[in-house]
Formats: C-alpha cells, sequence, structure tokens
DNA sequence: CATTTGACTTTGA
DNA sequence: TTCAAAGCCAAAT
C-alpha cells in the first residue's frame, strides 16, 4: 500500500460506471497534481488481474493513448459508449457530464 | 546511487 | 484562440 500505484489502482478502480477521470485529476486526489504522468505510469504497469478500467481513465483532452488501449481510441469511444460517457462531436468525452467526482475514497497509506 | 523514460499538464508565443 | 515547448513526480534501468 502506500505506492503510488496502489492508489491509483484503487481509485481508478472506484471509478463509477458512466463517468471518467482525469490523470490530473488521480494524482491531484494522491497529492500531486503535477503527477499525472505517474498516473499513466501506474496505468502501464496495471495488472489486469486488478481488472481496471483504464479506459475510463483519460486525459484532460478526453482521449488516451491510441496504441496503448485495446485496439484504439475507437474502440475505447465504443466501450466508453457503453458504459454510459457521453461523447461529443470531436469525438471526446464530454467532460463537462462524463468527468467524475470522487467522494469517499478509501487510500490506505 | 544516478540517469532516463513516461497512457500528462501547464505555460509561452 | 491554436500550436509548440518546457516542466515535474515517481518508477524503472
Amino acid at each position: 500500500m502506500s505506492s503510488f500505484f496502489e492508489k491509483v489502482y484503487h481509485i481508478v478502480s472506484q471509478i463509477p460506471r458512466g463517468k471518467v477521470a482525469t490523470y490530473g485529476q488521480i494524482a491531484g486526489i494522491l497529492g500531486n497534481p503535477r503527477g499525472a504522468r505517474t498516473v499513466g505510469w501506474a496505468m502501464q504497469a496495471a495488472p489486469e488481474g486488478l481488472k481496471l478500467p483504464c479506459h475510463r481513465v483519460v486525459n484532460i483532452k478526453g482521449e488516451m493513448a491510441p496504441g496503448f488501449i485495446f485496439g484504439g481510441r475507437d474502440r475505447q469511444r465504443a466501450i466508453l459508449e457503453v458504459e454510459g460517457v457521453i461523447f461529443n462531436e470531436e469525438g471526446n468525452i464530454d467532460m463537462a457530464k462524463s468527468k467524475w467526482y470522487p467522494v469517499n475514497l478509501n487510500i490506505e497509506e
């Protein structure tokens, strides 16, 4: 526990269906507003065994790594769309409606 | 122990 | 307002 990764995994796993969180926001919850990169780092090392909804974790632009995801941003968009996430005309996530607001997070330190 | 990298963010022009 | 470059944190090598 205590590790940045652990917290990231925990928070990501707490993301409700139909909502998405940004790296910067998660990083801010962890106490590092500038550690957005580290969040992505955790995702990179995120074991599939945790079933982390990494597709619900996107950057501030509403996009994510096209080459590191299941098969492309189009694929992810379909998944998020099914999850209930709202998309805009630009093909990006509507952060104004689908952004996740963390409330009760049990982060073990 | 020091250096590089990385699924980002913010600031500058 | 849009495009481009620098910066910061933590883990991996």
